[in-house]
DNA sequence: TGCTTAATTTGAATGTCATTCATTTTTGAA
DNA sequence: TTCAAAAATGAATGACATTCAAATTAAGCA
C-alpha cells in the first residue's frame, strides 16, 4: 500500500508533465508547419498548448531546441511509416531508394512540410537523426549485398540529407520542376556507386503505398 | 565641355553610392565572418561602414540580403581563383574535382567560412548563384567527354552545393573528421556517374595552389 | 552666385519577439 | 491542516531589425 501512495501522486506531476510537453511538441507543430519556424511565435505556442509563456522554457532550452523535437518527431513518424513497407523489397539497396524518394514527396508535396524547409541545416539533422538508424542500417545491407559501394555510410547519408533538402527546396519554390524529384533519387543513388543505368532503373521501380500518418500510435502527431 | 559640367556632378552622386555600397559589402563581410550572419548587427555594420543606421536599406532591402550579396561576394571571388588555375589540368572532369574540394577545404579551414556556415540554404545558394556558371560549364563538359553521365548539370550541382555545406558543417563541429573531406569529394565524383574507383582516383591527383585573395581586383574583399 | 526642389542620409523611435524572473500556485509528506 | 519544495505563470526586460520625420546635400536654373 505504501509504494501505492506514494506512486500516485508522485505519477501526477509526471503525468502532467508528459501532457505538458506532449501538448507542446504538437503545438510547436502545428504553428511552425503553418507559418514557418521563423515566423511561429513562443506566445503563440504556448497558448495552444494551454501553458505559460514561461513554461516553455522548463520543457525546452529555447525555440530552436523546441524545433528540433518538432521536427526530429515528424522525421521518426515517417522514418517508421516507410519501414513498415519496405519488407516486400527484395533487393536491399531498394529499401534506400524508396527512403530517400518519400522524403522528397513529403517535403515537396505536404503543405505543412513546406514552412519547415526553411532554416535547412535544422530539417537536414532533424532527417539524419531520426531516420539515420534506419537510412544506414540499408546502406550498410545493400553494401554487404554488393549493390552500393561505399565506405562511410554515415558521411553518406549526411550528405544525402542536406542534397534533399535543396531540392526540395527549389522544388517548392518552382525553380526546379516535380520531375526533379526523379533525377534527384538517380543521382543520390549515383553517389552510392550505382551506374547510371542501373539508379535510373532502380528509381523507376513501383512504390508501394505508405501507411496513414497516424498508423504510428508511439509517435502520434496531428 | 558640356558633357564634362553634367557628367561631373552627377558623377558624385553614383561615385558615392557606388563607395557606400562597397564599404557596406565590406564591412558586413569583415562583421558577419566575425560574429557570424545572426549575431551580427546592422548597427555594428553601418558604424563600420560610416554610414547611419538607416542608409543601410536604402542600399539593401534587409539584412539577409545583405548577407546574400556579401556571400555571393566571397564565393565569386573564390570561383575566380579557382578559374584562374584549372587551365592546367589536362581531364576535363578534374576541373570540377579541384572545384568541389577547394570550397570544401576553404568553408572548413578558414575561420572567416566558418561563421557564415550557419543558415546553409542562403550559403549553399550563394555558392550556387555565384560558382555555378563556371561549375555547370565545367559539369556538361565533362560530360561531353564522356567523363561524366548526367542529364541535368544545374540539378546535380545544387544537390553537391548543398551537400558540400552540410559536410563542412559537420567538419567544423568535429562531428565529422578531417578526412571526410576526401570522402566527400569521391562521393559527390560518384554522383556524376563515376565508378568508385574512377572517383577515388581522380580525388587524389595533387592540387595546384591557388593564387591569393586579392588577385582578385575586380572582385576585392578585405 | 544664390534659389529651389528633389534625392539622399540620418539616427531616434517603433514594434516585435525570445527569454527571464519575482510571484503565485500546486504538490505531497507529515 | 500545514509547510517547504517544485512548477507554472505572465508581466517585464532587452536586443535588435526596420521605419520615418527631419535634416542635409545635390544640381538644375536664373
Amino acid at each position: 500500500m505504501e509504494t501505492l501512495e506514494t506512486a500516485q501522486p508522485r505519477g501526477r506531476v509526471a503525468l502532467r508533465q508528459e501532457r505538458n510537453r506532449e501538448a507542446l511538441v504538437l503545438a510547436g507543430y502545428k504553428v511552425m508547419s503553418k507559418k514557418g519556424i521563423d515566423a511561429a511565435t513562443m506566445q503563440e505556442i504556448a497558448e495552444l498548448a494551454d501553458v505559460g509563456a514561461g513554461t516553455v522554457y522548463s520543457y525546452f532550452k529555447s525555440k530552436d531546441d523546441l524545433a528540433v523535437v518538432v521536427l526530429e518527431r515528424v522525421m521518426l513518424n515517417l522514418a517508421i511509416r516507410i519501414d513498415t513497407v519496405i519488407f516486400t523489397f527484395a533487393d536491399p539497396a531498394q529499401y534506400y531508394a524508396f527512403g530517400i524518394r518519400t522524403v522528397l514527396e513529403a517535403a515537396t508535396r505536404d503543405r505543412r512540410w513546406k514552412q519547415l524547409l526553411y532554416r535547412s541545416e535544422v530539417i537536414a539533422n532533424a532527417i539524419y537523426n531520426s531516420m539515420g538508424p534506419f537510412a544506414i542500417r540499408d546502406l550498410e545491407n545493400a553494401t554487404k549485398a554488393g549493390r552500393f559501394k561505399i565506405t562511410d555510410a554515415k558521411l553518406t547519408f549526411k550528405l544525402a540529407c542536406f542534397a534533399t533538402i535543396g531540392a526540395a527546396l527549389d522544388i517548392t519554390k518552382r525553380v526546379l520542376p516535380p520531375s526533379a524529384i526523379d533525377e534527384t533519387v538517380v543521382r543520390l543513388l549515383c553517389m552510392n556507386g550505382l551506374s547510371q543505368e542501373e539508379a535510373t532503373e532502380l528509381a523507376s521501380r513501383p512504390c508501394p503505398p505508405l501507411p496513414p500518418e497516424n498508423s504510428v500510435t508511439e509517435h502520434k502527431l496531428k
